[in-house]
DNA sequence: GTCGATTCTTACCATACATCAATGCACAGG
DNA sequence: CCTGTGCATTGATGTATGGTAAGAATCGAC
């Protein structure tokens, strides 16, 4: 299993020793999660931001029919949260669960002002991720907007190939906004079309 | 037609008083367009971002086959601009058009530095403003992967009842990812119901 | 007001994707 | 080795939405 843990992340995002931040990465809270535990459910409101050491976490919604939505898959080195729970302190929507084996740093508020105080550089770190988050959104409405199925599947294994490999397909089709029977003939389509 | 300057937008927000921010809002540049004409093309490197004092405009993206998306409205005292081409100095796959005349504050990099050197309020408001953006794109993508036409419109409605009456319903159609036939269906299902 | 140009609606048919139900297939536990 | 469980596939059919083309309504220019 790959393993990134947060010292690294962020002496190396923060362009620093990981030495100089040593001290203050031991105030950070590391949790493990067992596969399917969930570190954030519908209703409740979101308090902490959870940077992925190992395995593989997913963002979900359940609509009113009870199927389910994939909002994003968080595998090491990622981060995820619930910015809008968390910002403008509302239960949040969304579900977050390990789909494997997994070790998160918990970030929250105390933590992102001690960074702040201690590191000048985070701030503008902190401020690229919010861009970075801004950028995949926008993107991905755009594509839900204006790409077919298969043209949207296509993108998902170019962009994200290593995550396909360790999800269970209903959950990349759900990711898509496509059902897992669709996602299965897609994909039967483009094989037909490669030989 | 309504008007909201920016002067009187900053000073709201970042509460003070508008005398203080008086001699910084001169730097900022007003610029007026006619409907129709364009803020930010498809290829350019987006270097400004816009507040909307007077009009309308509409950010939009156009697919291989010719078809345009509706990325967003921007009425008065909303603001728009392509974060990711301004962010990460890349070409934009969108464009941005007025739908009616229009005045508009343009924001470009100096003109936020000098507002959070003189306004310590600033840099927490404009990160707000990620954050409200961060929070109406989540939304977006959940409803674009679990809701059906008739409620992302009903949402819409709801949501922006006051541009649902500036603008085409061609224009509300493909911001909620249907055709201008379809969204006439819709709305004819909706008014079969009512009565 | 008349005319022309957009925009909206409607009807018909086509397509993409969903739904339901059955089967297949791999893997874990007894 | 058998069996249960979860996931992927397949086929038949349903439904939502798209595409096209024509007519109706709206609106601005004169």
């Amino acid at each position: 299993m790959n393993s990134t843990d947060i010292k690294s992340y962020l002496a190396s995002n923060l362009h620093i020793d990981e030495t100089e931040i040593a001290s203050v990465v031991e105030k950070c809270i590391i949790k493990k999660v067992k596969k399917d535990q969930f570190l954030l459910r519908k209703g409740e409101v979101c308090k902490h931001g959870f940077f992925v050491e190992k395995g593989l976490l997913r963002q979900y919604s359940i609509d009113k029919k009870g199927k389910d939505h994939t909002i994003s898959f968080a595998p090491e080195s990622w981060f995820v949260t619930d910015r809008e729970s968390v910002y403008f302190n509302q239960p949040s929507a969304y579900l977050i669960q390990a789909l494997e084996d997994s070790q998160v740093a918990v970030i929250d508020e105390s933590f992102v002002q001690l960074l702040s105080r201690r590191f000048p550089g985070f701030t503008a770190f902190n401020n690229r991720l919010l861009h970075n988050h801004i950028r995949h959104l926008q993107n991905r409405v755009n594509l839900l907007l204006s790409a077919t199925a298969e043209d949207r599947y296509l993108h998902f294994v170019a962009m994200y190939p290593d995550i396909l490999l360790r999800v269970p397909q209903t959950m990349v089709a759900s990711y898509l906004g496509i059902t897992s029977e669709s996602l299965s003939r897609v994909r039967k389509e483009l094989a037909k079309k490669a030989s």
